[in-house]
RNA sequence: UGACCCAUAGUGUAAUGGUAACACUACAGUUUUUGGUACUGUCAUUCAAGGUUCGAGUCCUUGUGGGUCAACCA
C-alpha cells in the first residue's frame, strides 16, 4: 500500500526534533518533572508526567524527578512518598535518585550573592503592601522603593544578615534589579529570597531565607543540565524572567516551553480545592475513589495504561481545553476490557427458584474468563436450585422489547440454563418476592439441543455458594459540568449529593472470594468493579471503576 | 487602557501554501449466550473582514472573543 499512516506529532515533539537536527546540546534531551511537595497529585499532573517522561522516552533521554520544595510551610514528607509512588504506579522511572530544589540551596545562595556584586539585585526594606503599591499596574508603571539605589556593599552586607536571622520574618526581601516599567509584570524587580523562619522537611531549621520560585526554578533546570523545561501555560509571562537569570548568571541555558494544562469537566482539578473537600469531609480523604487524584483513580480500579492511553488521546497543544470525562471512562473501559475476568454478582438481588431442578443437587458449570482473551481459559461455577438474579431483569409486565424475565417468557442464563418462567409471588409490600421458573434440561450452555430460543442472556448467583459483599458505586463528583464556571456560587454547592451509592446486600460467585486489591473484574452486564483495600477476608468490598455502557438503559431513561 | 498567548464538528487533537483527518460523544444500524465488545453509517468548509497567492485552516493586517500576568505561592 502507498498510503502509509503518518503519526502526527505535537509541537513539543516537532520542536524537540528540530532541536536535535539542528545538533542543539549535541542531541542530548533531559526533561524534568518538578511537583512541589503540597499536596497529592492529580490527573492532570499524570498529563504532564505522560508529556515529560513520554518526550524523553521517544527522543532517547531521561526525565528527572525534582521537588520544588522551596516554601517550607506547605511542604511535607507525606507528599513526598505519595508522588513518588505514583509516577511508579504510573509506570515511569526517573533517572537516579530524586531530586530536590532544596539540595541547590546554597548554590542558589552563591548565585543570589553574584547577582548582587553585579549590581542587579538588592536588599528592600519595604513591606509588601509598599512593595506592592510601588509596582504600580498591568497599564501604570512602577516606581522604585528607596532601597533601589543602595550599594553593592549594602546589599552584600545586608543579605548576609538575612541568611544569617538577624531579621524578622519579612523584615527584608531580596529582589532583582530589572525594569519597574516593563509592560511585564514579573520584570518589575521581582522577589529573589525571603525571611521564613519555618522548619523544612529536608532542610530543616538550616536556612530562614528561601528563594522564590522564580529564582530557584530556572537555575534548578540549569544547574542538572535540563535540556527541555517543559511546564504549563500560566508559566509563560515567567519565561522572560526564567532567561534572565540564566543568562545574566551565564549558566546552562535550559529551555521553558509551555503547553496547555489539562482540565476535566464535572470535577475540579486545583489542589487547594481538592484540599478542600478532603479537609472538610467532602470525601474520605485524597485518594477517595470520586477524587480525581492519581491515588484515587488507583484505588478506583484504573489501570496505568488506561490513564496513559487517555494522555496520549487528550494530546498536547496551547490552547485552553476542558476534557470530556467520557474520555478518560472510554479510556478505562477499552483497557479492561481486554483484561478483566468476568465475573458474575447480584447487586440488587430477588430469589430465583427452579422448581423442575431436583433439591440438593449442585452442578459444576465451566464458563469463559474472558471472550476478549482466549488465553484466559475458563472456571468452574456452582449451579442450584435457588438463585439470586438481579431485581431489574424480571418485570411483571414487561414492554414488547424487554429481552429479559416475565411471565411466561424465555430467557437464558449465562453459560446454564434456559428458564421459562412459570410464575412468582410478592410481599406485603407489593414487592417481588420469589421467581418461579421451570428449565430445559437439554438448553445446556455449549450443548443446547433443545431447540428453544430465548432472547437475553441473565447473570445469576447460586444462593448456597453466594458470597455476600460490599459494593459502592460511584457517580461523579458534582453535578454541574463546570462547578467553577458561577463567580456567584461556591464550587461546593454542587457537590453531587448521590456520588456515592453503598450496597451491602450484593451476592456474587465463589470465585471472587480470593479477589486481590489491584485486580480488576468486570461484573457481567454491570460494570467493572475492583477490591477496595478497606476490605478484610469475611468482608469483602469491591468499588465501582465504571460501569459498562448500556444502550438500553440509555434509551428508557433509566438510571 | 498594557504585555504575552490562544481561536478547526458538541469535546479534544491533526492537516510541507494544494480535496479539512482521527478519536470521544450523540444518533441510526449489523453481529452477539454480557442490551458489553466488535463492525458500518450520519454529524464542520476552519471566529470575522480585508490582503498576498494560480491556490489560504495555514502567511500578512485589522477587528472580535477567550486565557494569563499586579502572592514575601508554585
Amino acid at each position: 500500500m502507498d498510503t502509509e499512516k503518518v503519526e502526527s506529532k505535537n509541537f513539543l515533539e516537532v520542536k524537540i526534533e528540530n532541536d536535535l537536527a539542528n545538533g542543539v546540546n549535541d542531541g542530548r534531551v533531559l526533561t524534568r518533572f518538578p511537583p512541589e511537595p503540597n499536596g497529592y497529585l492529580h490527573i492532570g499532573h499524570a498529563k504532564s508526567i505522560c508529556v515529560n517522561f513520554g518526550l524523553a522516552q521517544k527522543f532517547g533521554g531521561k526525565t528527572n524527578l525534582r521537588f520544588d520544595d522551596t516554601n517550607p510551610v506547605k511542604e511535607d514528607t507525606e507528599y513526598v512518598e505519595s508522588i513518588k509512588k505514583d509516577i511508579k504506579w504510573l509506570g515511569f522511572e526517573w533517572e537516579g535518585e530524586e531530586l530536590y530544589a532544596s539540595d541547590y540551596f546554597d548554590q542558589l545562595y552563591a548565585m543570589a550573592v553574584q547577582l548582587i556584586e553585579k549590581g542587579l539585585a538588592y536588599v528592600d526594606d519595604s513591606t509588601s503592601e509598599e512593595i506592592a503599591a510601588h509596582k504600580g499596574s498591568p497599564t501604570v508603571p512602577g516606581k522604585p522603593t528607596p532601597n533601589r539605589s543602595r550599594s553593592i556593599e549594602e546589599n552584600l552586607d545586608l543579605f548576609a544578615r538575612m541568611k544569617a536571622g538577624e531579621f524578622p520574618d519579612g523584615a527584608k526581601v531580596l529582589r532583582a534589579k530589572i525594569d519597574l516599567s516593563s509592560p511585564n509584570m514579573h520584570l518589575r524587580d521581582p522577589l529573589m529570597y525571603r525571611i521564613l523562619r519555618a522548619h523544612h522537611h529536608r532542610t530543616g531549621d538550616d536556612w530562614v531565607i528561601y528563594p522564590m520560585y522564580d529564582f530557584a526554578h530556572g537555575q534548578s533546570d540549569s544547574i542538572e543540565g535540563i535540556t527541555h523545561s517543559i511546564c504549563t501555560l500560566e508559566f509563560e509571562n515567567h519565561r522572560p524572567l526564567y532567561d534572565w537569570f540564566i543568562e545574566k548568571l551565564e549558566i546552562f541555558p535550559s529551555k521553558q516551553t509551555e503547553f496547555a494544562r489539562l482540565n476535566l469537566n464535572y470535577t475540579v482539578m486545583s489542589k487547594r480545592r481538592l484540599r478542600q473537600l478532603v479537609e472538610e469531609g467532602h470525601v474520605n480523604g485524597w485518594d477517595d475513589p470520586r477524587m480525581p487524584t492519581i491515588s484515587a483513580f488507583r484505588r478506583r480500579g484504573y489501570s496505568p495504561a488506561s490513564i496513559r492511553n487517555f494522555a496520549q488521546k487528550v494530546g498536547v497543544a496551547r490552547r485552553d481545553n476542558v476534557i470530556d470525562m467520557a474520555l478518560l471512562e472510554f479510556s478505562v473501559r477499552e483497557d479492561l476490557n481486554k483484561v478483566s475476568s468476568r465475573v458474575m454478582g447480584v447487586l440488587d438481588p430477588v430469589k430465583l427458584v427452579i422448581t423442575n431442578f431436583p433439591e440438593g443437587k449442585e452442578e459444576l458449570l465451566s464458563i469463559e474468563n474472558n471472550p476478549e482473551d482466549p488465553e484466559s481459559g475458563s472456571r468452574e461455577v456452582p449451579f442450584s436450585r435457588e438463585l439470586y438474579i438481579e431485581r431489574g431483569d424480571f418485570m411483571e409486565d414487561p414492554p414488547k422489547k424487554f429481552f429479559r424475565l416475565g411471565p411466561g417468557k424465555n430467557v437464558r442464563l449465562k453459560g446454564a440454563y434456559i428458564l421459562h418462567c412459570e410464575d412468582f409471588s410478592k410481599d406485603e409490600n407489593g414487592e417481588i418476592s420469589e421467581i418461579r421458573c421451570t428449565y430445559y434440561e437439554d438448553s445446556k450452555s455449549g450443548s443446547d439441543t433443545s431447540g428453544v430460543k430465548a432472547k437475553g442472556t441473565l447473570h445469576w448467583v447460586s444462593i448456597p455458594h453466594a458470597v455476600k459483599v460490599e459494593v459502592r458505586n460511584y457517580d461523579r463528583l458534582f453535578s454541574a459540568e463546570f462547578p467553577m464556571a458561577d463567580p456567584e456560587k461556591d464550587f461546593k454547592e454542587f457537590i453531587n449529593p448521590n456520588s456515592l451509592e453503598v450496597l451491602t446486600e450484593v451476592y456474587v460467585e465463589p470465585a471472587l472470594q480470593s479477589a486481590k486489591v489491584g485486580e480488576h473484574y468486570q461484573f457481567m452486564r454491570k460494570g467493572y468493579y475492583c477490591l477496595d483495600p478497606d476490605a478484610t477476608e469475611n468482608h469483602l468490598v469491591f468499588n465501582r471503576t465504571v460501569g459498562l455502557r448500556d444502550s438500553w438503559a440509555k434509551k428508557h431513561g433509566k438510571k
